[in-house]
Parts: C-alpha cells; structure tokens; sequence
DNA sequence: AACTGCACTTAGCAATAATGAG
DNA sequence: CTCATTATTGCTAAGTGCAGTT
C-alpha cells in the first residue's frame, strides 16, 4: 500500500519535469470566476498530455478441435476464434438464449457453410479454456508478484494524464476486447461478433503543444489526431459492429476532477430543485385538469417521473432492445385497477422489470384512463408528448431542471429523511448505526427500482443455512439433555450439513464439554450463534433482488452520508468503500450539520 | 420542429480481493 | 493458516439530454 504510492508519487514527479502538482483541493479553492468564464466559453483544459490506450492482445489460436455432428474437427483460426467466444459464453444465461444462439450461427456461416449450433459439441473447447483458468490460478507467487508489478507499471503509464498542471486518472484505458455481442434482455445483435478495435479507427485528443502519444501496435497509426478542448475524452471511436451510432470513449476516471466537479453540480441542482418543487409540483397538478390532452400529458407524465422516480423513456432504434420509461410506456404497460389504483409492468433500463402496483392520486387515475381510451395495446400512452417537450416544461420552471434531476432529488431526499427517523440512536452499537444506514439505502434502491437478479448459488445458500440452523437447534436440545447427567464425559460429533457435498465446510461439530459450567457457556453461545444465523438469513432473503450500490455511486448526495457518519461516530469506511471515498473526496470535510 | 450526432451518466454482472470462521 | 463467503472493482451496455443540422 505505502509502496504503491511513493511510487505514484515519483512517478508524479517525473512526469511534471519536476513541477509541482497543484493542490487537487478543487473544492477549498474559490476563485470560480475564472472558471466560470471558461466554462461559459465550454473549455474544459488548456494543457493535456497522456500516454495512449492499451490493445487487448491479439487471438491466439489453440488448436483444439471441435465435435461437429458427432466427428472431431479440425477448425481455421477464424473459425476457432467464434467458437472459443461461444464457449467463453457457455454456462451463462446467454447459452440458452434464442436470439444468441439464432445470431451466431448466422455468424458462424459466413465462415463455416451451412453451419448449425445444435451439431456443434464445444466441449473440448471449454475443457480447454477450463484448462487455462486453473493454471491462470494456480500461478506461483513469484509469477504472481511479476505480473502485478507489470500491471502496476503499465497502470501508472498508461492510467495518468497531465491536465493543466495536474495529474488526473484515466478510466478505460485498455480497449474492449472482441467477443460475442452480450445486449441485455431481447436484444436483436446479441450473440454477434464485437469487432476488434484497431488503432485507425480512433481519434485522439489532445493539446496542441503535447507530444502525441505512441500507437504501439507495429504496423498501425492513429486513426485522427484532434485538439478539443471543449470536450473531456482521450479517444474516441464508433463501434459499428453493433450498431451505427455507438460512440465509445476513453475518458477520465470517476475520481477526476472533471468528473467530481460534475458530480457535485448534480447535486446542487438536485438541491435546488428541492427548494422549488413545491411549486413545481402545484404546477403540474394544475395541468391535470386542462382542456388540453397535451397540457394533461405532460402534467400527468411529470407526476410520474415525480412520484415514481421513472426515467424519462427517450425513443430507441429498432435494432435495440425493447425497454421502455415514462414517455415511451404503452397502453400495454398499465392497468387501472379499482380505487385510484394503477398496476405498472415494463421493462426498463437494462430490461430490468419495473412491476409495482401503487394508488395515485384520483385525477391521474382518470387521466391514465383517458389516455388509453380508443387506443391499442401497443400505442403509446402518451401519444402527445414527446421527451423534449416535456424537458422544455421543466427548464421553464427551474433553469437547467431535467427529468434525470427528480430521479437525483427524491433519493437523496429519501436518504436523508429516512436517516433523520432514527433520531439520535442513542445506546446503539456501530453495527446497528451501519444496518440503519444500508436500510435507510434500501429505501431508496426500492424507489429507483435498483435490481440485482438471484444468484444462482442462493437456493443452495439458503438450503444450507436452514439445514445448519436445524442442526444448531437440536444441538442444544441435546446439550440440555447432556446437562442433566451427573458425570458429563467429553466428545466431539461431526455432522454432515449437505449430502452429496465434498466441502469441509459443511461439517458441523458438535462439542460436548465434561464439565456443567463449560455446557450452560456453550448452549449460551450456541444460541447466540442461532440468532446470528437467522438475522443473517432474513436479511439475506429481504435483500436477494435489491442492489444497493447503485444509489450510493450516483444518486445519493454524498454529503447526506458524511454528515450522518460525524453525527453517529460511524467510521465512513463502513459506508463508503475506497474508491467511493475517493470519487467523493470533496465530500468529506462536509459538516455534521450539514442537510440535503 | 423534428432529426440526429455526440458526450456524458447510470446500470447490472462477472471477476477479483478482502474478510472472517474454523 | 486455509478455505468459503462477502464486498469491492472492472467491464461495458444502456440510458439522458444538449446542440447542431435539416
């Protein structure tokens, strides 16, 4: 740990020719007039530096065959390659997924006639790929610290850029590796080929005065070399393999100042917008009534993005998969069920199903209900509006107000109400603090709909906790027993937790004590242990589907959650991991006064 | 006014690292 | 110390919204 960052800071050193960095405490220095103007001029830099990006190396073929109809096969290296991406895939959801499947076989036939995936058997692919994984594992230590020292120096090369006297984190600096396509949810190209990106297909950015970074690749060159300084990426490319209009970057890591800069502009104008959302939210209630279908749309499409935390919903492509948010819902996507109440169920952002059942206010109700009227399932239900307008509509309410900034507003404001019920929370330990506080994150991943889907393992988990409870539950019942004798003599039980299953772990010993204190210490802990297990256990299950981090990485101010860690003498670590700490350094002098 | 290109934020999942129980 | 579990990070897909163009 110290090593890394002595390292870090010669390094610094050298590449500032022996200048020193500026103070990063971007947030104690006030002299926003100077970058207010430069802002206004949209200049981001005037000096930037870096060293490039990294390619993923190149295929290297393998040579094992592959079992097609039954016979073994010799594949051409292009083949191979397809075929080794397919079994990278096997075991994951999208093995068994239509449109995968349907799509690289297609794929695969431009390089193998008349091939079909159903005769295909990769498993000595996979065997092979299996293979290289144990011995990527089981490397030796001296091996391992090798290969971290290279990884160490190519991060300080290529991880750094010089920014107006100031060196700041690069984010992706290794470019995407060519593989099989994994869109989420119903995706149209899932399962074709990501190409390889090469280096005449990027532009680079970069100050004029600064020495353009090497193309390490022999035999290639950059793509474009431009000087914007009114954007904030190193690269930039289109990956059309997929689709015709996706931009990719290489841009600044989350702890740069840029981006910290941004984060807390977030943040004051979600502030600011709670300071006017109580005329706001008059507002849009007041269009609920309109003559105007259109002025009722957009009131009515706001009280939801309002009150529901739904994202916009701008339109998409055809080529893209079918998910939806509040301006792009369809007839097919609510119903209206008796007494104000209205049942949502679409797919959102990433596919993730937005399925909540919620009484609204009369006026909505009646307003959905007019909406649908006459209308098919596939039409949209806000056929009036579109997203511009309804941003429009906002701006004139609040300058630079956005449908993004509610989403922002109500839950930082949830975060903050929901740790202001617990008062003082006087006589409680750290431990309870730090469950309070993820609770009170819980809220808000409810709000924001914030998923993770079940592990695969949890059943298993769950299956083996229980059994370990019922075994803890009769090993008290036999300490009891064993309690009553007049001469306890002393043993040891194993039990097998799981049948079927090879893990030492799941062996259970049963220690029985000889003497009668030692027996009431061990029921004592035992039963401790039981509702350790349990709380464990419930948690676990009322947490299965929900994803915390989320929220503390982009919605919650993090202002909110230092100033609850002074209040409570809660170390922030047990609430912000390192790198949150990191992105949100600018945060942490915040006072314990301070609110949302 | 609608369209489209572009740049940036937000998202879940797999891989990896840290932690803790035995 | 070792192994299994849990937490964190890396990766990259998928959103939002601004600004320039037609």
């Amino acid at each position: 740990m110290g090593d890394k960052k002595i390292k870090i800071d010669e390094y610094k050193e050298i590449r500032l020719g022996g200048f020193q960095a500026r103070s990063h405490n971007w947030w104690e220095e006030a002299n926003p007039e100077e970058s207010e103007e430069e802002e206004q001029q949209g200049q981001e830099w005037r000096y930037l530096e870096h060293h490039g990006v990294l390619f993923p190396p190149f295929y290297k073929r393998h040579n094992v065959g592959l079992i097609y109809n039954g016979k073994l096969i010799t594949l051409t290296e292009e083949q191979e390659e397809l075929c080794t991406y397919w079994a990278q895939s096997i075991g994951s959801p999208y093995e068994n997924k239509e449109i995968y499947r349907k799509n690289f076989e297609s794929l695969m036939q431009t390089k193998f006639e008349g091939f079909q995936l159903d005769k295909a058997d990769f498993t000595k692919i996979r065997e092979h790929l299996e293979q290289q994984r144990l011995l990527r594992l089981n490397k030796s230590d001296e091996q391992k610290k090798q290969e971290k020292l290279e990884r160490d120096q190519r991060e300080l090369f290529y991880g750094y850029a010089l920014v107006d006297g100031c060196l700041e984190r690069v984010g992706n600096y290794t470019l995407e590796q060519p593989t099989l396509f994994k869109g989420r949810g119903e995706h149209p190209k899932a399962g074709l080929l990501k190409a390889r990106i090469f280096p005449e297909e990027l532009t680079v950015n970069l100050s004029t005065q600064a020495p353009v970074p090497q193309c390490k690749l022999p035999g290639h060159s950059w793509g474009k070399i431009v000087h914007r300084n009114d954007v904030t990426w190193l690269f930039s490319y289109v990956d059309s393999s997929i689709r015709k209009d996706n931009h990719k970057y290489v841009q600044f890591a989350a702890t740069s100042r840029f981006k910290q800069m941004n984060d807390k502009r977030k943040y004051e104008k979600a502030r600011r917008l709670k300071n006017c959302i109580d005329q706001i939210r008059e507002n849009y209630t007041k269009k609920l009534q309109s003559d105007s279908i259109k002025e009722r749309q957009l009131g009515t499409a706001t009280y939801l993005i309002d009150k529901l935390a739904l994202r916009v919903g701008n339109e998409k492509d055809e080529d893209e998969a079918d998910t939806v948010g509040c301006c792009s819902l369809r007839v097919e996507h609510i119903k209206l069920k008796e007494d104000d109440v209205v049942a949502f169920d679409f797919l959102g952002k990433d596919s993730m199903r937005y399925n909540n059942e919620v009484k609204l206010a009369h006026q909505i109700w009646k307003n959905l209900k007019l909406f649908t009227k006459g209308k098919q399932p596939e039409d949209n239900l806000f056929s009036d509006i579109s997203v511009d307008d309804l941003n429009d509509f906002l701006k004139k309410q609040m300058d630079g107000l956005t449908a993004k900034v509610f989403r922002t507003y109500n839950a930082s404001f949830t975060l903050q109400q929901q740790l202001d019920l617990g008062g003082t929370l006087d006589g409680h330990s750290v431990q309870q603090k730090v469950d309070f506080y993820d609770n009170a994150n819980k809220q808000v991943a409810i709000l924001c709909n914030h998923q993770k889907t079940i592990s695969k393992q949890f059943e298993l988990t769950k299956k083996k906790i229980n059994t370990k409870l019922e075994c803890m539950k009769t090993y008290i019942q036999e300490l009891e027993q064993h309690y009553k004798k007049k001469n306890p003599n002393e043993y040891e039980e194993e039990v097998q937790l799981e049948e079927g299953s090879q893990k030492k772990n799941s062996i259970f010993i049963k220690k029985f004590p000889g003497q009668h204190d030692k027996i009431k210490q061990t029921i004592q802990k035992t039963q401790e242990k039981y509702q350790k297990e349990l709380k464990g256990l419930e948690k676990k299950e009322e947490n299965k589907e929900i994803a915390l981090g989320t929220s503390k990485t982009n919605y919650n101010d993090p202002r909110i959650s230092v100033a609850f860690c002074k209040v409570h003498d809660v170390p922030i670590e047990r609430v912000f991991s390192k790198t949150l700490r990191n992105k949100f350094i600018w945060a942490m002098a915040t006072d314990s006064n301070w609110k949302f």
